[in-house]
DNA sequence: GCATCACCATATGAATCATACGGTGTAGAT
DNA sequence: ATCTACACCGTATGATTCATATGGTGATGC
């Protein structure tokens, strides 16, 4: 029971083990893929890494499977509560990172040889923001048919924020370059 | 001369040489922090590596100061060039992230103890976000009052669509909080 | 009883990261 | 003159993260 210092992904792990109760690596995998793993992502290998690093540091309980696939279910403990609840409490840093390749080529726009690649990079971008924009959307009209108001809600409401502002972002790339192209 | 395959850590290095000019490892430093370092953050050991990994590839070369500090300037070869056209024109993939630590403890909000912790929590992604926006603005302004209107600028409005779209958020978040709290 | 595929876990080596450390030039003080 | 302090600049390090490959398990259908 060592010390550990708990990053962005043992604070995932532990919350998500808080609040679904025990369970194993996979079925945190899967809680990931539809939620925050939209725009976080995660390589599965650090949900099977992850929780045996929190159990050893205390966080969490381990129990494993004697035959078969040797799943190892997790669950949290006193000490593991206390952690997320004090993260929580804890002031937040401020720093955040958005890393859209899409920006970056933009970005560089100034050296593409043929402007036909900018706009053809506008169009791809708007469409996939579109996309996802009616994904979310989706998923948000489901959750409030389920009369779902919680903090995973709210967050997906961010999503869409994002999409929205991304879409009408490209949209604008698109309208200025045609302008600049017929003038 | 081997083959390398470029992350979006090249093309940074290659896009800014190729458009300043001949540089050394710091000037990349320096010309990344004030923009797209903004959001996509590099370790600056990085921009020491890396620039050797691509003049290795024959993407650039490489000069070195023989006395005092050993400054390494690199310039960008026609063989890099055409590495950075050919990236600009390809298809782009379209996954993005956003990492936000403030969205993350959102998510769990479920988990705090004090309810007060949330409050406090948006309270500081406001101001934060805030803050951030107005410093974009001011530069935006300036580089109006400039008369530029390159693609960075462009990318610096999607930083601002980016922070109105957050400053909104957390303001949504708070009077929802405040009407949950005063039913 | 065998083939096949979805399910589940771990190993691996490479890439990335934060951070600490160590040199170099220069401007002002003495 | 030379010293000292600090800004400038580059590299080394060990830890963490990552993508990807590999390999075992169990259920389903034939």
């Amino acid at each position: 029971m060592s010390t550990v210092n708990l990053t962005p992904t043992s604070h995932v792990v532990l919350g998500l083990i808080a609040r679904k109760g025990p369970s194993t690596s996979y079925e945190l995998k899967a809680a990931v893929a539809n939620s925050i793993g939209n725009f976080w992502p995660f390589p599965h290998a650090q949900l099977y890494t992850e929780p045996a690093r929190l159990a050893a540091a205390g966080y969490l309980n381990e129990e494993r499977e004697e035959g078969g696939r040797h799943r190892r279910t997790y669950s949290i403990t006193d000490s593991g509560r206390q952690a997320l609840a004090e993260w929580i409490a804890a002031p937040t840093p401020t720093g955040y990172e958005v890393r859209d390749p899409g920006l970056l080529k933009l970005f560089f726009g100034d050296l593409a040889q043929a402007p036909s690649d900018l706009e053809a990079l506008a169009a791809a971008q708007l469409e996939a923001h579109a996309t996802r924009l009616e994904e979310y959307r989706e998923l948000d009209r489901l959750l409030e048919g389920m009369g779902v108001h919680d903090h995973a809600r709210t967050t997906l409401s961010f999503g869409l924020v994002y999409e929205e502002g991304a879409v009408r972002f490209w949209q604008q790339v698109q309208r200025e370059h045609r302008e600049r192209g017929s003038r």
